[in-house]
DNA sequence: TAGATTGTTAATCGATTAACAATC
DNA sequence: TAGATTGTTAATCGATTAACAATC
């Protein structure tokens, strides 16, 4: 039963399966795994799992589970990590200097191939072991390098010209750190991590349990009003 | 209309409209917006911004648009923006460093209240102006400083017992960049933030994208075989 | 009044979940 | 064979979208 198209949700969880299946696979002892231990470890539900799983194809057996290798192996192939995909940052503040030294690229299937900035005192350094190129270069550098994936790390305003650079040089995925939201061409995939966002979501999760936690409260106080009215006399 | 619960999809649009309304209240010219032009600059249509907003209450007017200025105010209100939130960071590496000293935090609607690790070395060094103090001392700062928001950045073992200790310490509302799946109370709220996640959702659209390039151009090639079977001969 | 645009309805779509037959 | 667990079905739920009456 392949060739349904993977839904987007079961995509955006397969690598936090793959996580876990990682962490187990550290760890030799377990060689195969249920639909519920794997729910656990991803914080989800089994039927969730297995359906996600199913889309892949029929890795698992019945009465036995996953076997954690040829899983791993799945969603790895799945998620087309099995080489390494060469990507380039565009902005080398604060942010784009992190990500340029950040470790963890190689281990979970990309390479940093090139670095982009504007800034004059800042094209021509060396960050992290790469020289910074004038963004006017991107084009030529892209196709040099075979760079297919953006990662957007400048201030807002710049970043809508980034993203059309970028998709000028033919790149077809995007990462986008910016505060920012860019328009590209329907071809290309952009993805949005904003840190403003995050905690404004969680601000509003905060005030809402706030309140929900503020009328819990009350109606202890009251005698829960809802469930014995008397107390309203 | 109010008291539905605003559904979790339009939480998370909430501050990508808070967004393009701060840059519209910038430039003072436009006091007024339609959903029309709010939809193009976040990225979605026209009814999802007329559906979201609905949900806050009844703020515009018909055959002329949302104010500016009121809409900002309310959404800000709605997202719980209006006093600041303390935050604490858990974990001074180098991402931990990064938003410790990342300046957007006041602009938003938050405040770095304290700074925690268990590192000797770092414990009791400055890092933004704020003295890093022990996780054995998380649950006393957090009380003296009204600590609401806490956000883990640190690798990913560590990171359970760390989100154990926001919850001990009353903590409801975390964000996570550690990557790892945290187990917390019903009551508590995670936000993950992953950039290996996001990256391999990145590679999956590429693969996929790629795939259809590639099919496309062959199809191309032979004359587009899907409609005009003949070319099979 | 005519034109514009909201707020809401209802249809559609996609995601989640429980349940269970298939099968190891 | 009995017990365990998958893969799939079908019901349910929530989100999206088009359409349009309400109304400025």
């Amino acid at each position: 039963m392949r060739n349904r198209p993977i839904p987007e949700a079961t995509v955006a969880r397969l690598p936090v399966y793959l996580q876990a299946l990682l962490s187990l696979a550290e760890d030799r002892r377990q060689m195969t795994v249920s639909s519920e231990e794997l729910a656990q470890m991803a914080g989800v539900n089994a039927a969730k799992v297995r359906k996600d799983l199913s889309y892949l194809g029929s890795y698992g057996t019945r009465g036995v589970g996953y076997d954690v290798e040829y899983l791993l192996y799945q969603i790895t192939r799945e998620l087309g990590l099995t080489q390494d995909l060469p990507a380039a940052i565009i902005g080398l503040g604060n942010l784009g200097r992190a990500l340029a030294s950040f470790k963890g690229f190689a281990e979970r299937g990309f390479k940093i191939a090139a670095l982009f900035d504007v800034d004059d005192s800042v094209v021509g350094t060396d960050v992290g072991g790469i020289t910074v190129r004038h963004l006017d270069d991107l084009k030529d550098i892209v196709t040099e390098e075979g760079v297919v994936i953006g990662i957007i790390a400048t201030p807002p305003t710049p970043a809508q010209l980034v993203a059309e650079r970028l998709a000028d040089a033919g790149i077809k995925s995007i990462l986008n750190f910016a505060p920012a939201v860019v328009k590209v061409p329907p071809d290309v995939t952009v993805r949005k991590v904003d840190l403003s966002i995050e905690l404004q979501i969680l601000s509003f999760y905060q005030q809402r349990n706030q309140a929900i936690a503020t009328a819990r409260e009350a109606s202890r106080r009251l005698g829960t009003p809802d469930s014995s009215p008397q107390t309203r006399r």
